[in-house]
DNA sequence: TACTGTTTAAAACATACGTTTAGAATGACA
DNA sequence: TGTCATTCTAAACGTATGTTTTAAACAGTA
């Protein structure tokens, strides 16, 4: 009503930013044939062409929404690591099995249960798009592989028992969890006739751990 | 040459059960939205209008692949739940939870492995519907449910000190080692550098019975 | 102001989609 | 044989898709 105040689009950041949040949660949600490029745009309330103006093409698009977050989440998956395995050398002990297994788990978790808002999208974006072959993910797999490699030596030392093909299996599995739970967390509660309520990220987190350790 | 011999057209079954092989293997490889229509008419070498005379819609389609092979599956988990019980009655002993597990996951890892010629697509294309909220699975998730009721006493009496809460997520992280091994089986050897090679059917179903149960 | 590169806008393009329709072929039975 | 329901075929319908094109609007700079 002043009709004074200069508004300045406050909600409205780049374009570009706009178009990756939307992709993040209509592709979290969808698969990336289903999800249309007017439904993006109309979601983010831009012209139909910027998706092709911004990131060339839908693939383009999809890969750019996986690329925005992948590497910090590794990157904390690591800082988790070393941080960890920095307290245990100063502590003068090995570092545990239930820190290794937190130091994996612990980032997507928390994302998931919004912990950082937005990034929940991500988590469930990133355990579809491993299905998509459409979308080339081998390259993605790649940098998880590569992250999982420096975490392998410290398998190896808590359980010299194991052969390295053990442990990639184990690995393996550790991740078919997470991604379950994180793709089918609503589903807990039809499976256990709603007796299931949602719970808090950490207590997900160490149910989780929890599973793998004893797995392990 | 002869040009006599009545052919009887063997191999041309029903156009209606060649519909749906060819729309399992499709719909286990992608997306809902991702295969045509035509894609499936065509690989299945029927004509077009076939699919909506069968059918109804590519909808139908979709959960007619499923309905064909689910009940199979989970009266077969019954079936293992049920012999093993009077097995171990008969022994004067309880069922073991490493029983228990194997009756839950020998039949899809088993089919997968392809014990079974042609289930194997199926196991795959099942662990793709549970991320299409198209097909609206809610009701076959349901049936599945049922089936864990059924095992839910068991895990009861062997593990007194869980909680109904406990077991349902134990049996929710447990679904998803599975599905996650049938959907990425080929990554392993990636995840390890190919050093690990395929395992046949009874190994790779031990190693899964193993990491579950042991988180149990 | 005029020039420049960047971003947004509207429209059109060619193709692919699921579905429908009208009719031909087929096979079983009278 | 003729009749009838079932199965298959070809063509078309209307719509939605990803992408391209052309030009306008904008912001910064000299």
């Amino acid at each position: 009503m002043t009709g004074k105040i200069p508004v300045k689009q406050p909600v409205k950041q780049n374009a570009r930013e706009r178009i990756l949040d939307v992709s993040e949660k209509l592709f979290a949600n969808g698969s990336f044939a289903s999800v249309s490029v007017r439904s993006v745009t109309a979601a983010a309330g831009v012209n139909l062409s910027a998706v092709n103006y911004y990131f060339g093409s839908k693939q383009g698009l999809f890969q750019a929404v996986y690329i925005r977050r992948a590497t910090l989440m590794n990157h904390e998956r690591l800082r988790l690591l070393y941080e960890t395995a920095e307290k245990a050398r100063a502590e003068g002990r090995d570092v545990s099995l239930r820190e290794l297994i937190g130091a994996m788990l612990t980032p997507p978790i928390f994302w998931l249960c919004e912990e950082k808002p937005g990034f929940s999208l991500y988590i469930r974006f990133l355990a579809r798009a491993y299905l998509e072959e459409a979308s080339d993910m081998d390259h993605v797999l790649r940098q998880e592989v590569d992250v999982f490699d420096k975490f392998l030596p410290y398998f190896r030392k808590i359980k010299p028992g194991l052969s390295e093909k053990d442990i990639y299996w184990r690995i393996h599995f550790m991740m078919g969890v997470m991604h379950h739970t994180i793709n089918h967390l609503h589903r807990i509660s039809l499976l256990s006739h709603k007796s299931c309520k949602s719970e808090t990220a950490a207590q997900t987190r160490d149910r989780l751990v929890d599973f793998c350790c004893d797995g392990f």
